[in-house]
DNA sequence: GTCTATACCAGGATAGAC
DNA sequence: GTCTATCCTGGTATAGAC
């Protein structure tokens, strides 16, 4: 085990990631080619192939690292002081997720490779299971505080919700993606309104 | 102009256009190749490069026949009677969807490929953007005929809330497609419930 | 119009020198 | 570890016979 190889070839593979990412934001997954990579990177295909073994290894790691980097404020939740209420936790959740990605449509990318490629399909379900339990938590734990509810009453309503209150995050992802002039703030004003408190 | 030639024509069109829905439903549509749909629809790629004169040429055509057969329901809405809350609507549109499309996953294909397809973005915003229109009208009828407001004050409730519904759309398609054992029927009774009536 | 055969190209991955 | 050069597969599209 070479002293400084550990922490050298880690960071390599985050300066790959990182170049990475950037060329998927604007390609998708496989509407990106290794030429891409190498071009965006700055690197060559020998360098490349060292870090990582195939282009779906790549991609598998890169999905992965755009997942932790949410997973890491959906817990946080819980901690906020006020409590949001569910609602508007749809907006701290997206703002986060707009201020790390700029556009999300990597996201519509990865949901709609995930379609074919088992692998990415891992990933999108592990994303989307993660913030499912977040919120079931989070809408049992204000139902408890806001209106003193019993433990399983207030997970009855939250299993319940939880689905719509993903919907809203997922609607926003493909509407801020797809459609022109799409007022963001105001959806998630409108979501912090109208969806049940 | 030859006089079987017309009818002719488009029945194969018909033909190939129904072997490649069926083949992008497996595939997705840059998945898919020409290929696949040769062996799908029995025919070979002299014909197929008769009646198409590209792949996307083929794709553009395919995503717009699934466009068309969604657009009659969306306009059918308002002659319903009873006229079903904004949150039924939501289920109405849902399991006409499923039974026409089997799953919903093409969609999502859709979606992800318009990130990088400018032809297939035209063709996922067409939807959207006809399904936002019907839903603004149906939510204004709504509120007009069940709580009496003006024209004006119901629009303005139906712009604000129709995102909202759009949404509740999505993330039925992106969770059916994702989560595996997701409730269908639980979902869409959730979203009648809890949407804002 | 339709088929078979094939030209042609893009992309992923490897070999071998340094 | 990294680069350059190259192999090879698989995919779109066309040519030419029937």
């Amino acid at each position: 085990m070479p002293k400084v190889s550990d922490e050298y070839r880690s960071a390599r593979r985050d300066e790959i990631a990182a170049a990475a990412i950037r060329a998927f934001g604007r390609g998708g997954f496989s509407g990106t080619s290794i030429a891409d990579i190498i071009e965006e990177s700055g690197l060559s295909a020998g360098t490349i192939y060292g870090h990582y073994k195939s282009k779906s290894d790549l991609v598998r790691d890169v999905a992965m690292r755009i997942v932790n980097a949410r997973i890491v404020d959906a817990n946080s939740f819980a901690r906020l002081d006020p409590l949001p209420s569910p609602g508007e936790l749809v907006g701290v959740v997206m703002r986060g997720l707009m201020s790390d990605m700029g556009r999300p449509s990597l996201l519509l990318q990865l949901w709609g490779e995930s379609v074919t490629d088992p692998e990415l399909l891992e990933v999108a379900r592990s994303i989307i299971a993660r913030l499912h339990e977040a919120y079931v938590r989070h809408i049992s734990a204000w139902h408890q505080r806001e209106y003193g509810l019993g433990e399983a009453e207030a997970t009855d309503v939250a299993v319940e919700q939880a689905p719509l209150f993903l919907a809203a995050c997922q609607g926003f992802v493909v509407q801020t993606a797809l459609v022109d002039g799409f007022d963001a703030d105001g959806y998630l004003t409108a979501v912090a309104r109208n969806l049940p408190r």
